[in-house]
RNA sequence: GCACCCGUAGCUCAGUUGGAUAGAGCGCUGCCCUCCGAAGGCAGAGGUCACAAGUUCGAAUCUUGUCGGGUGCGCCA
């Protein structure tokens, strides 16, 4: 049970009661308040600003308001105390026995609990990674892609029907280069001196292997075959090898994709033209001549006629080019046609992951969607900020390979995928990341990773010890469920019960504003509370786990840490890591 | 020139979508181990939420403008 969503429904009705029985005004519409824990626990469990929401409409003033729906609250069940204060807020304080009536439930539901039918299973459709299939996978890719992945995970669990996907741009000029490349090894492969590689094409190494597969398939059957004869099937097969690498370097990070999307089919199943012809029989095409593009005009600019969406008519700068001057399609075009695609299989809410660079994309993207779904779809796009590599507070570069550039699978091999993972999502998307090897192998409280796995691995250690002192004492999470939940008196205890009770609400929250990295925050916040708890037995061995011939007591405290424990794994799959035992 | 993102403690960042006295880590000061792991915990100091108007019961949050930093602009992909 959400605490939160229940009691906001009980508000609910008790407005509406008032408001038939003549004690408020009628025709009060209950929505629009909220009920939360307020930021100062000496305030109460929940806080309501209904009053203050519907003061107006009832022309009452707002303390006025509170205190008959308070009156009315008190005597609900599960309450103790009502409270009007401030402006005009409802403090309500709660039957510590319903805080203590979610362990079992959190016992029962083990690492699922949080799990939320917020989204009534509505398809939404994730698309993430996208990179270009021209080479293998660098460190700015990676904060995406995981981003990505933890947000379709987060949806997920709060009740989302989500579609993973990858856009694969096996179209236009880029994958001709890549195809040129591979060809260039593929005689080397044969035996051939190419010297250097010319500017333009790929250099990086990890095409000699292609050009070695190439030479294996096809012998020498294509080297003296005209480009436009050997290209396509170099650049499909170049392509495809790329993509593989791409699923490999994914896969050490655990991410996987329900959908790969291509491109080029949209324009082989002529989907670009079908549209076009929709936007057309909208009134949203026409032929005209753009503007020059302001700030650095380009020399070779020439106004010339060509087919245009009215990208404008839903708020975007200009209009979009859709057809060059020579007729062929435009990049856009293929981005026309695939979102086209998603809402036409029935995704009502579309999530774009890209990088930052490609934040002017956003509004003509948004148009577009809005413009083909009748308004029945909404667009999101996450822009990813860059991630700064440092090694012990210098700049870190690793260019071991050529190019210059950090790959992935360096960056994993040398901390592994949960402390990447964990770390891409400690901060918000718009937000830079600086990403310290040096720091985030570090076991301190100044790594979130390292403190919330310590929190999980601790847990996991008292079970043990437990098992050792009491080894007749059933503490399968069953048998924790049995335990005397009454006997959590400490408000250190109670406190900790309340912050897991608010899981749902911060998953239901982070998967509306599609932002991963408040489960972070909020994993850090138990964490932190978990080791005060810890600590305080220190201080008071009255307050540790296990006490000694007091098996009941002794059960009690380990059902409150298991489901410590319990959430921590919960969120940590959100997340994609791997909760750990123990730490070494 | 225009668009988008950002501006919160000395530093790195949160801030529950408009709530009550703005929080955490690092750093600084002072405490807590005959202990279930101190790999941790407690307390203190530190703020004109870039600036200015506006919206309303109420603004770090929404609107507009200004200043500062970043990204981008095309018939490229």
């Amino acid at each position: 049970m959400n605490i939160y969503s229940h009691f906001s429904a009980i508000i609910a009705r008790h407005v509406s009661a008032l408001s038939a029985s003549g004690a408020l005004p009628a025709d009060l519409n209950p929505v629009g308040f909220t009920a939360e824990p307020p930021r100062d626990p000496s305030h109460g469990d929940i806080a309501t600003n209904v009053a203050m929401v519907l003061a107006k409409a009832a022309r009452l003033n707002p303390r006025e308001f509170a205190e008959k729906v308070a009156a009315s609250l008190r005597g609900e069940d599960g309450i103790t105390a009502v409270d009007v204060a401030g402006p005009g807020f409802i403090n309500i304080r709660l039957d510590e026995n319903l805080i203590r009536a979610r362990l079992p439930e959190i016992l029962a539901a083990g690492a699922d609990y949080g799990r939320s039918q917020l989204g009534q299973g509505q398809a939404v459709n994730v698309e993430y990674v996208s990179a270009n299939p021209t080479g293998p996978m660098h460190v700015g890719h990676c904060r995406g892609a995981i981003f990505g992945d933890a947000l379709a995970n987060l949806l997920d669990k709060a009740g989302f029907n989500v579609t993973r996907e990858y856009y694969v741009n096996d179209a236009g000029a880029q994958v001709d280069v890549l195809a040129r490349s591979a060809f260039l090894r593929y005689r080397e492969a044969l035996g051939e001196d190419i010297g250097e590689i010319p500017n333009g094409l790929y250099p990086g190494d990890y095409l000699k292997s292609v050009g070695v597969a190439l030479a294996a398939v096809f012998g020498a059957s294509l080297r003296d075959q005209a480009e436009a004869e050997w290209l396509p099937p170099v650049r499909e097969f170049a392509i495809e090898a790329m993509m593989k690498m791409i699923k490999d370097d994914l896969k050490v990070l655990n991410i996987q994709h329900d959908i790969f999307f291509s491109e080029r089919s949209l324009h082989d199943d002529g989907r670009v033209q079908e549209a076009l012809d929709t936007l057309k029989s909208k009134d949203l095409i026409y032929t005209g001549v753009l503007e020059p593009p302001k700030g650095k005009t380009p020399e070779d600019w020439e106004p010339r006629p060509q087919t245009l969406f009215k990208a404008t008519e839903f708020g975007d700068d200009v209009d979009r080019a859709v057809q060059k001057s020579d007729g062929s399609w435009t990049y856009f075009a293929g981005d026309l046609a695939y979102h086209y695609d998603k809402i036409s299989r029935g995704f009502t809410h579309l999530v774009n992951v890209f990088g930052a660079d490609h934040g002017g994309y956003v509004k003509r993207l948004q148009a577009t969607v809005r413009a083909l779904s009748d308004g029945k779809a909404d667009l999101d796009v996450k822009l990813i900020q860059l991630v700064k590599l440092w090694k012990g507070g210098e700049p870190y570069k690793m260019s071991k390979r050529a190019g210059s550039f950090v790959t992935l699978r360096d960056v994993v091999d040398e901390v592994g995928p949960g402390v990447v993972r964990f770390i891409m999502l400690t901060r918000k998307n718009d937000a830079p990341l600086d990403f310290d090897f040096a720091k985030v192998t570090e076991q301190s409280r100044e790594n979130p990773v390292f403190y919330v796995q310590y929190a999980h691995a601790r847990v996991h250690s008292v079970m043990r010890k437990a098992a050792e002192a009491y080894p007749g004492l059933d503490l399968s999470d069953a048998g924790l469920q049995k335990a005397d939940f009454g006997l959590l008196a400490d408000p250190a205890e109670i406190a900790i019960l309340k912050t897991m009770a608010g899981w749902q609400r911060h998953i239901e929250s982070a998967a509306v504003a599609h932002e991963p990295h408040r489960v972070a925050f909020y994993l850090y916040d138990l964490a932190s509370e978990f080791h005060g708890l810890w600590n305080k037995g220190n201080d008071d061995v009255g307050l540790r786990f296990v006490i000694e011939g007091n098996p009941n007591l002794t059960l009690a405290r380990l059902a409150l840490i298991r489901a410590v424990a319990l959430v921590i794994a919960s969120g940590l799959a959100i997340l994609g890591v791997e909760p750990l035992d123990e730490l070494h």
